[in-house]
DNA sequence: CACATCCGTATAGTTATTTAATGGGTTGGA
DNA sequence: TCCAACCCATTAAATAACTATACGGATGTG
């Protein structure tokens, strides 16, 4: 039986995360960024950047004139892998008040913005209920706010949930429901309350459109020049002029509205299709049952 | 001078956040938790349990038959303030390969998908230089695949970048094009190579269209029932039924096609314009300037 | 009833870190 | 030009945090 390895320590790696981060995205670290994060001394601060040292000596170098420590030309990571799509995604979270930017490793903030999209809060509480129910595959009792006008007043009604699911803009829970026999989704944003759990519906089959997926196969549109559809496929990581996604039948509606492939089909200026379904015989047929 | 607080350390508060996250989502948390997420020993990880359940000593209690510490139902949070976006954002970067699940606190994942978005990966060099000249305000050079038939193959071209904005889809640079001598936005995937820094064009002005914005006042449309109308009311969080939405002009044509605020205007079906511009005439007027 | 699986705790030893003090280099202002 | 301010590094002794190891107690399972 092999000794396992002893672990290095959790707090120490995320130190020596945290350096090359900051020289990684901001390009320079000074040992009051180390204190300042991770409320530790200064020798120790010291010793970890002399740790970091020994570990990539040519990826950084003391700057006299700055006073602190500069990435070199050739920085290349050893412990953190750059991540933009983290990074931006860390940047959009602090905006929308997500993140707090002292949870984030992030120094220096360019000047940035998101497009904002008005929405309502989600109650921590209402979302801990509905994921209760999923883990521990009970029914709920919600107060739903319908868009139906057969019920223009909020009204408690029983769901079995079994997963979330996101359109992009808003989340919602994948659920049984009890009053209608049958799966649907349910904004999240829309339960006012939640209520009892009890037993899962017995009438309750499988989730057919939660399971099954389409191939959704995108081309760029033939009205764009070669060179234009070229920056296309380079836009959506294509291959051979063609890319592949699959899409849970329970959100190809939304999938359907988020590519702006319904816009598509209402206009003839190319520069507002982008892409097309190629596989728009079946891709239309599945459509039509889901929404039929 | 008073002796500063020595700060608590700050793992040790990870520690803390970790077993309240895990009771706030997860409902339970066991010793082996703490020992494998933090490669921390038995006893250490039970005097953490022993810390918070000083702490906080109604949010738990040892459940001799799950053998594991389970939330109370009238758990309060003391370290942790949960965060339903934060948490549902850390699920989506998750499957979008952005945060590797070890990076989480996140212990039981529900069944849960996000609409895909076809997209190119990002170099993180490439974004690293971009942020790069922003920060130190420099020009940068860049190889640019643009969507402008004038100019099909990618070419190099010098920009002064100042910013960086998403449409919600991609990222792009906000910089002043030293080819055309006028503000634009860049795609960021868009950039294929990044070459020498410089000066900033003497010519770049302030970018007026970053610095102002555009009060966007949306209502539900008139369409609906009240009580329908009430729905969206809630869904866009409105207030007396409007919201506001300060956009910056640089943002706002991606705004409007975000909302499908253009896809509004080409279709008499209600449910396809839940929300509406009530200020519209100067809405288009500055939309028409700007794409004009 | 034996066995596996949790938790808690005691002991002794180890490591990480702090406090406090010293020294060296550069910058920028008086 | 000199000194204060501001970085960094390092040393030594003291302490806090943690580990390895071991044992006991409670529960549920075959």
């Amino acid at each position: 039986m092999d000794k396992p390895e002893r672990q290095r320590r959790w707090e120490v790696d995320q130190r020596l995360v945290f350096i090359e981060h900051r020289l990684y995205w901001d390009g320079a670290i000074r040992r009051a960024d180390l204190q300042q994060k991770f409320g530790i001394s200064t020798p120790q601060a010291s010793a970890d950047l002399t740790r970091y040292r020994e570990s990539a000596p040519d990826n950084l170098h003391y700057d006299l004139s700055q006073k602190q420590y500069v990435a070199s030309e050739a920085f290349a990571p050893v412990f953190y892998e750059p991540n933009p799509d983290r990074y931006l995604a860390q940047l959009r979270a602090v905006r929308n008040g997500i993140l707090d930017s002292s949870d984030t490793f992030i120094g220096h903030v360019p000047d940035f913005d998101i497009l904002p999209i008005p929405r309502r809060e989600m109650s921590p509480k209402i979302l801990r209920q509905l994921i209760r129910a999923i883990r521990t595959q009970q029914s709920i009792q919600v107060e739903y706010q319908s868009m139906n006008d057969l019920r223009p007043e909020p009204i408690w009604r029983t769901i079995s949930p079994h997963a979330i699911g996101s359109d992009g803009m808003r989340w919602h829970v994948r659920a049984f429901c009890h009053l209608q026999e049958k799966y649907k989704d349910f904004i999240i944003s829309r339960c006012l309350g939640t209520g009892a759990f009890g037993e899962r519906s017995p009438n309750a089959g499988e989730d057919l459109e939660w399971r099954d997926h389409f191939d959704v196969v995108l081309k760029p549109n033939e009205a764009f020049s070669e060179a234009q559809k070229r920056t296309i496929e380079l836009d959506y990581g294509m291959v051979d002029g063609r890319c592949v996604v699959p899409v849970r039948l329970a959100l190809l509606y939304y999938f359907n509205k988020r590519m702006r492939l319904d816009v598509a089909e209402r206009t003839d200026e190319p520069k507002e299709r982008p892409i097309v379904v190629d596989n728009r015989e079946a891709y239309d047929k599945v459509l039509a049952r889901l929404t039929g």
